[in-house]
DNA sequence: TATCAAAGTTAGAAACATCTAACAAAAAGG
DNA sequence: CCTTTTTGTTAGATGTTTCTAACTTTGATA
């Protein structure tokens, strides 16, 4: 349990839940439609019933946070207020970083922020906050650059201007590089390594050059997922279902091919 | 609940305390150091005590995700590796996005980026890591963009090159842009609106150009945080602590600052 | 204003992740 | 091989957040 101090009186730090409601409560201060805050919409809003809310109204307002009496009506105190809008800012912040940046669809982004706002500290909230800005306030970084980045992730196509200096980029993080130098952050093997029925994500097509090309007609290209559906090790051919195609490679190919086992997925919060 | 079937058969998601140990012990099983997997070094791992362990451990040995039983060796199952290894993965992305993009503390990156790694859906972390990929793929928007950010954040200097643009960003988030025009993430309002005791942040200093340099004299410029000492409305003068000096200003002076309020802490998590 | 539906509350239970205290097995060391 | 230490387990309790079922208050309306 972190420690906190506040006016000298040892405070236990607020659960992620806590929070979550008092950025509803905060919300629905500013709702036009609503006059009075009540305990059905709360309950509406965080997907909860009522008694839920009821008992954990107490526990807030014991903790100082609303002023709660029951049967009463309803209402942050400043320290609930300052606390409900600092997550309803970054719930704000992380959100338009997702969509903006990363193009996740509004829905998924708000559904993710609202998780990721308990994850951050102040200080990295602050740089997100300057990374946000940057963007917008420097449209030749900004604008230009997140474009930049889309047609990257959409097409893997890089603007004419990066390609001189593709092939020395370095890696950071030690001992990772070693197979492709592509990236630092899978793990990776060689497709001969895998097991029957395992998954996987093709990371780079190695060997000569006419081969590759092959290879990669058959639709085994950077970035595609497969699956091996028959393999035993030495023993051709290994068989892989590539998008639903059945594709068959020699044991021998297969060696020159580095992937990333995995389908990226196998997670349960989605 | 997330409803979720596989070979239709009805399965609860994970929590994301499960993913927390089958990550732990997933990355046990790459330790040169360890042959045999001990109840003992999850514990350490994950900083609680054993029979947390063990009690975790013959829930996830139900799950089919552990081969468990007491007192024998422990391994993760294929499915229990899989999501290991996810976690895993995702876990270095987001560190490696903190440390390098936002300019993070490795300390505190590592332990952000263990929260975070549950928040994200699997296409949100594809697209980050075609983020970070991008930046490290593409030099002349990677590093040199990269670079050109942390200076901003650091000394609020934009690179020549984007300054031609500088006043006609637009806000995409509608009804926020009102006040200042400088960012569209702050929940805006008046320096004299504020109360005696609350804490803020400057936004934006406006009026006629003599007075504004009198006031960023004083230590009021952008970015900058305060706490309203001492302010009976309408009552001259208001007076404001910054970085520990004491500031006193007029309440016309003050109404020409725009100011948001909360310090960017007052949140738990930390 | 007496009645009834909507809103809110209590009481009690359950799931999850954690702990401490006490006991049991395995390993280490003579 | 017997003793001690280390490691692991069981049992039982706690705190947090949620639920359902049953009851109470409020307030709208006939």
């Amino acid at each position: 349990m972190a420690a906190d101090k506040k006016g000298g009186v040892w405070e236990k730090p607020l659960t992620p839940v806590m929070e979550d409601y008092l950025e509803a409560i905060y919300e629905l201060h500013s709702d036009e439609d609503i006059k009075a805050i009540r305990v059905r919409d709360i309950a509406k809003k965080l997907d909860v019933k009522m008694p839920t809310v009821t008992s954990m109204l107490k526990v807030l307002n014991d903790r100082d946070l609303v002023n709660y009496e029951k049967y009463e009506y309803l209402e942050l105190t400043d320290k609930g207020k300052g606390i409900g809008r600092e997550m309803k800012k970054r719930h704000h912040i992380i959100r338009k970083f997702l969509t903006s940046v990363l193009n996740i669809d509004m829905k998924t982004a708000d559904e993710e922020a609202c998780k990721m706002e308990h994850a951050l500290g102040s200080s990295t909230m602050e740089s997100l906050t300057a990374f946000m800005e940057f963007i917008q306030v420097c449209p030749r970084a900004g604008d230009d650059w997140v474009a930049h980045f889309q047609a990257y992730q959409q097409h893997g196509r890089r603007p004419e201007a990066c390609k001189e200096k593709f092939e020395h980029f370095k890696c950071e993080t030690a001992g990772e590089s070693a197979i492709s130098g592509k990236c630092c952050m899978e793990e990776k093997m060689n497709l001969s390594q895998m097991k029957e029925g395992q998954k996987g994500r093709i990371i780079s097509v190695g060997g000569e050059i006419r081969l590759r090309r092959r290879i990669i007609e058959m639709g085994l290209s950077r970035g595609v997922y497969f699956r091996v559906e028959k393999y035993a090790p030495l023993k051709d051919p290994l068989e892989l279902n590539v998008n639903g195609n059945h594709v068959s490679l020699r044991v021998k190919e297969a060696a020159g091919i580095i992937v990333e086992p995995g389908d990226g997925k196998g997670v349960s919060n989605e």
